[in-house]
DNA sequence: CGCTGACCCTGACGGC
DNA sequence: TGCCGTCAGGGTCAGC
């Protein structure tokens, strides 16, 4: 569920919530998530003050004078500020109280994502290692190019390799292949530097338009169970295998590509 | 080092 | 109504 655009809209939605705020009280109703949740989160974390919310790639990171909740929403994961008192539904594995009366609800069916501790996050083995952030001066052209050197992997999942850029998703990685003209099984050494570009310039104009667009729709974090949907009328190819491409009225094809669904238009991108 | 495929888990949905 | 197979927007990891 959650794209970097989500990510970014929950953290903006949630961050004058938490900031600022101290822990009361965190409650882990189940701590079997991707790995399992460490005690430090129940002991260190109450009584700290939230100093900010930041997030990096897809990982919300609540920073304390202790140290650094990470929170990954994996798959089906969601985030939303509550009244601490409301009784917890099925999958809501941890509430973070605040001395407000508010909480902070985690909420992950699948249970894919993950919430860690670290006295430094940006050197925990699984965020020291990741790329740049699409949306920093240092993500453009020439930096996808030099990376792509010599590189046989498809265009498709060398995007979506979260140590050339953080954040590019299933969806936005069809969106943004389509948008760019390029095939999604084109070999990521094989592309020019003024087409590698264009790529980054797109990756960067979808995502930030999909954080616009969340930021209207994903607007009640209260009561929803933010469900997205907002960004559905403005996708191109993704979920649209056999239906008609908008700009030459060819049937959009559906391949698998490192096990992920990939959707484009045969005569669009090459 | 680069790349591929197995795997983690629950729920929704379509076909029968 | 229920059962079964398939699929889902995340990522890590072992092994070649």
């Amino acid at each position: 569920m959650p794209e970097l655009p989500e990510v970014e809209t929950s953290r903006r939605g949630i961050a004058p919530w938490v900031e600022g705020q101290t822990v009361a009280k965190v409650i882990v109703r189940d701590r079997r998530l991707r790995w399992p949740v460490p005690m430090e989160i129940d002991r260190l974390l109450p009584g700290q003050k939230i100093n900010s919310l930041r997030r990096r790639a897809k990982y919300l990171l609540f920073e304390t004078d202790a140290g650094t909740a990470m929170l990954h929403l994996g798959m089906s994961g969601s985030v939303r500020i509550i009244d601490a008192d409301e009784p917890a539904a099925k999958h809501d594995h941890v509430d973070v109280q605040l001395e407000s009366g508010k909480a902070l609800r985690v909420r992950d069916p699948r249970r894919f994502g993950s919430l860690l501790w670290a006295l430094d996050p940006y050197e925990h083995d699984l965020i020291r290692n990741l790329g740049p952030e699409p949306l920093s001066q240092e993500f453009d052209g020439d930096y996808l190019w030099q990376k792509a050197l010599g590189r046989r992997v498809s265009v498709k999942q060398f995007i979506m390799n979260a140590s050339v850029v953080v954040g590019v998703g299933n969806i936005y990685a069809s969106e943004v292949l389509f948008l760019s003209g390029i095939h999604p099984k084109r070999q990521a050494g094989r592309i020019a530097a003024d087409r590698m570009a264009l790529l980054a310039d797109t990756i960067k104009s979808v995502l930030e338009r999909a954080i616009a667009a969340g930021g209207t729709t994903l607007k009640d974090f209260y009561g929803g169970d933010g469900e997205p949907g907002y960004f559905q009328q403005q996708l191109e190819v993704y979920g649209r295998d056999e239906e008609l491409c908008n700009r030459c009225k060819n049937e959009i094809s559906l391949i698998v590509l490192g096990q992920r669904s990939t959707f484009y238009c045969k005569r669009c991108q090459h």
